[in-house]
DNA sequence: GTTTACTGTAAACGGTGTAAACTACTGATT
DNA sequence: AATCAGTAGTTTACACCGTTTACAGTAAAC
């Protein structure tokens, strides 16, 4: 029974991520995602998605749900190709490489990181994007120990927050002087994020979107509260390498 | 001859502004732009706007347009409350009031600063955004003279860029020492924009976005390089005013 | 006073999301 | 192994969308 049971599902499950494909290839290509347009793609017809998604806003919100575990792959793997003992370069790796795919895939950055309707990621179980940065933070603190703020020095109602974040979950079961962390963790991602952002939408001079300077500037704004300013040199070469592939 | 000409395209005007208002109306309410609709409110049918946009792309870069000069207005008046040989006090004010408006009416910002499609805004003749707040840190820096990075100093490609900018078109004829600020500028706006984008788009804790500490760390960060330190204080208490309101 | 140009309508075409009814098929139950 | 139920798909239909075309009235221009 189980067995059988599996390969029902499993079928269901596998037309899903033909459905989910075909849509963002149509998002990358034709720029929307039409009903119809999918499933023209796959030889059905409109009425039959809805055995699979509940309407056209499920759709898209199963697309974006689906980019956001790419660009968390990717970004994973990108850290990955650096040392294991280096998580400086780690957390560059992964950063760059975020910065790369959000200018070569600019309508899929934008269906996830801003649109005003589809925000149920956060509660996907799959780690996503603010937790790999999370775990890449917390590596670099543990090898150069940079300053953390005290909770106490901070806004007693941030303190409070960031005693019980809701996003980074990994960071529970963590003892109280290391929660200044996740300040840090949100103050660089939104540096990273706003960069990024601005870059995208070309809301600035193009020749410093292409030259990447404002993006390096943002990096190397943060190597001094983040205990690299010693490794910069080493990490500048870092980046340009990245950018250049 | 001229007045009764005047009258003609006066009318057309009106009725377009007309049509861009009822737009905008739609676009905050419904969270959609759609032609028949706006027709139904004015009581016209949807082709008859073909007189007035060239298509319905047309007609929301009409709305984008409209919003655009809107927050430059907002902007413009936020930073006027403030006194006049206050630079400081006036940029604060039309950060704060940016910020605020942003958070209000997310739809709108969406659709002017974070849409891949409509880029034909910085075009426009009237004083954008970008252009306003380049013209207060002017008279922030005729002030405090805070230090200005040499071009010299900078990446040659860069350089060259800041030598010839393209956003804020009311820096030209400007001396060589005081081009450096034009990179202070657009690192500022970056830092801005950013911040403002992620809190529209709630990639961070909503409390942290509720009780503005983001933003205000944001802020507190400029202050340094903008020679505001001994002003903080009073600054601190100005922002906390406003964003009351 | 005639002509011209502008502003609007009506009808129609193809495309969209979505609901309902219906038909195969196929996996699970007996 | 035969039956049954639910799954996956189609067909049809509806309301809405952007857009084009052809046409009518009306105000300006000569």
């Amino acid at each position: 029974m189980n067995a059988q049971a599996l390969t029902r599902q499993q079928s269901h499950a596998a037309t899903t991520a033909r459905i989910v494909s075909a849509a963002r290839h149509l998002l990358v290509n034709r720029g929307e995602v039409t009903l119809r347009a999918v499933a023209r793609e796959l030889g059905m017809t409109a009425p039959a998605l809805y055995r699979y998604a509940a309407s056209h806003e499920d759709l898209v919100r199963m697309v974006a749900i689906a980019i956001d575990a790419d660009v968390a792959t990717r970004i994973t793997a990108a850290a990955d190709e650096q040392p294991a003992d280096d998580p400086a370069a780690r957390l560059i790796g992964a950063t760059v490489e975020f910065r790369q795919w959000a200018l070569g895939n600019r309508e899929e950055f934008a269906l996830v990181f801003t649109n005003v309707d589809v925000d149920c990621i956060d509660e996907v179980s799959s780690p996503g994007t603010g937790m790999i940065f999370s775990a890449l933070l917390f590596a670099l603190w543990e090898k150069y120990q940079f300053p953390i703020p005290s909770l106490g020095d901070l806004d007693p109602g941030l303190a409070e927050i960031l005693r019980d974040p809701q996003v980074p979950a990994d960071l529970t079961d963590v003892p109280e002087e290391i929660r200044g962390l996740v300040w840090i963790l949100e103050r660089a991602w939104s540096r990273l994020y706003g960069t990024v952002t601005l870059e995208v939408f070309r809301h600035i001079d193009p020749r410093i979107v292409d030259e990447a300077h404002l993006f390096r500037a943002m990096i190397e704004d943060q190597a001094g509260p983040l205990g690299l300013s010693d490794e910069l040199p080493r990490l500048r070469a870092l980046i340009t390498g990245l950018l250049a592939r």
